[in-house]
DNA sequence: AGAATACTTAGGTCAATACCTAAGTATTTA
DNA sequence: TAAATACTTAGGTATTGACCTAAGTATTCT
């Protein structure tokens, strides 16, 4: 059992809806629960005080984008996280903080260049 | 001019915005341009088929959140990013896969027990 | 001053979201 | 097999989101 070290290929827009999927509190609270182990539609819905339902699409949001994964077992629905889909906003995240970074230094460089000739 | 180490504390629900803010294609690209460089409304807007109210509704989502800063001078408005905002949602990503992460481990270690006691 | 520029505000449409209640369907359990 | 369990589906409401066009306001240029 590989703990996924690749991550799956990003669907192209798959980004807009891992975004959108975790601007939820509901759900970015399903994602916590489930990083920490797998459950049953039930047990997550005895959390939150909206109706079945409603969980349910919330659930369903989740899946949608890749987040989780669920399988039916009897009459038993089991959901648990699928890390990869979270590495890929991670990913975005940190390139974009990357590319900002090397800008601030740059610009410190220049300043700094500024200062030195303005020394003379 | 400090390089901002330490993130601006997260106003409960702030994430929420973050998330949703970068759900839209439009508002990440703008993201991804302001990692280069500042740009005003009307160089934003020249990138984009949609009208500059439109645009403008986008760059208020991204202010509203603090993904980015903006300034007027004359008549003209510059916006800027503000990178310790995607450090909030990196963050959690983050956390949510370290967890998950150790989770995996913990059940590589036991399936391996699972299997040396097989053997047994 | 008058025209051009760079936003800004007002207001309107249409689709998507987040909820809900009520009524299923499929699987155990008694 | 009847009742309980664990979802699922249907359908309805109210709000929010992403656009648009048209009509401002504030600055700068001529």
């Amino acid at each position: 059992m590989m703990p996924q070290t690749a991550s799956a290929p990003p669907p192209p827009g798959a980004i807009d809806g891992i975004f959108r999927a975790l601007s939820d509190p509901t759900r970015r609270d399903v994602v916590e629960r489930l990083s920490l182990k797998p459950a049953s539609v039930s047990e997550l819905a005895a959390s939150y005080k909206m109706a079945m339902p409603s969980l349910l699409e919330h659930l369903k949001v989740l899946e949608g984008c890749g987040l989780v994964h669920s399988e039916k077992k009897g009459r038993v629905r089991t959901y648990q996280l699928a890390a990869d889909r979270l590495k890929v906003a991670e990913d975005w995240l940190g390139a974009q903080r990357r590319l900002w970074e090397r800008r601030l230094d740059q610009m410190d460089a220049y300043l700094l260049k500024l200062k030195k000739e303005g020394l003379k």
